[in-house]
DNA sequence: AACCTCTGCAACCGCGGGGTG
DNA sequence: GCACCCCGCGGTTGCAGAGGT
């Protein structure tokens, strides 16, 4: 006989089979209670996992560092205003902070390029006159599609520029040229490399125009040399408005003797880039470093 | 006038080099 | 040495306008 205490007051008398039925329902509690304990908890851990992939697909790229949306395609003029005004007054910098401090929802990339190729300072317009022709058409016959070195070659003109009018132009008009005389042709006949003073035009190379005492091969020689022996433009009408404007200690009016022109200035005793970059960046421009003439060669 | 094709050019994209932590 | 960022370059794309049918 045993005793099983139920309360402090009652005490139950139970047989042996009992004891064991009581056993045995404990026991299978006990299983019951494993199971219930092991597939709740895979069931929650099952739906924390189903909750989490939810949140994933819904709310993932909240979670990661957010990507500014960037716009892309052609340049309002209320933009170009905006990049514009920036770089004038605080210089480009670093690139990739100028659409943040300009307001600008372009990536920097983009902005560098819109005013590489567009807005720059200096940029000129238009078709590339012949002689500009004769100079990237020697000039890639010798260097290939280096387009910012040809570039670097003529005075307001960019790579992209270049690049774009040999594609759409010049290229043809090799090819139509190369049928009826081979560039090792005019090579043999030359007596010298191409790029020297071969011409693809039809017209005089480079060298040999009038007002122009330039060889091609020191151009070439020197562009290898990171030196520009050509002279170098820069400076647009509406830049010197801009320095007239702003007041840079520039005080001297330029005047075109032959005819309207664009007003040039030239860049004494210091680098352009160094004059631009003091220009760019606020520093004070002195006077005597900008002489009044048409053209303003360094 | 409507549609299609071509052309020019601005802008994008990917890659490589250089600098920095 | 590695990862990251920035910059510059060259190839490519996409769009708008011109020109042709």
């Amino acid at each position: 006989m045993c005793s099983i205490h139920c309360s402090h007051t009652t005490q139950l008398h139970l047989s042996f089979p009992s004891i064991l039925s009581l056993k045995l329902i404990s026991f299978l509690n006990s299983i019951l209670d494993f199971f219930f304990l092991y597939f709740s908890s895979k069931l929650f851990l099952l739906l924390v996992h189903t909750i989490v992939r939810t949140l994933l697909k819904m709310g993932y790229k909240s979670l990661e560092k957010p990507k500014p949306k960037h716009r892309k395609g052609l340049w309002s003029p209320e933009e170009d205003e905006r990049l514009r005004n920036y770089i004038i007054h605080h210089g480009h910098g670093c690139w990739s902070n100028v659409p943040i401090n300009a307001g600008l929802q372009r990536n920097g990339k983009s902005c560098r390029l819109r005013w590489i190729n567009y807005l720059r300072p200096g940029l000129k317009k238009g078709i590339l006159s012949p002689q500009e022709e004769d100079i990237v058409l020697t000039l890639h016959s010798s260097l290939g599609n280096k387009w910012s070195q040809i570039a670097q070659q003529l005075p307001g003109r960019t790579d992209n520029e270049i690049k774009n009018y040999w594609h759409s132009y010049l290229k043809k008009k090799v090819t139509r040229a190369e049928k009826f005389e081979p560039i090792s042709k005019i090579q043999e006949e030359n007596g010298s490399p191409v790029g020297a003073t071969a011409s693809f035009s039809g017209s005089d190379s480079f060298g040999k125009k009038e007002g122009c005492s330039m060889d091609l091969t020191q151009i070439i020689n020197n562009n290898n040399n990171n030196q520009s022996a050509l002279p170098r433009v820069m400076f647009a009408e509406w830049f010197t408005k801009d320095i007239d404007h702003l007041n840079y200690g520039l005080t001297q009016s330029v005047t075109c003797d032959e005819g309207p022109c664009s007003n040039y200035y030239e860049l004494c005793n210091d680098s352009q880039e160094n004059v631009l970059s003091d220009f760019l960046y606020g520093n004070e421009i002195s006077n005597n470093r900008f002489v009044g003439s048409n053209f303003m060669y360094i």
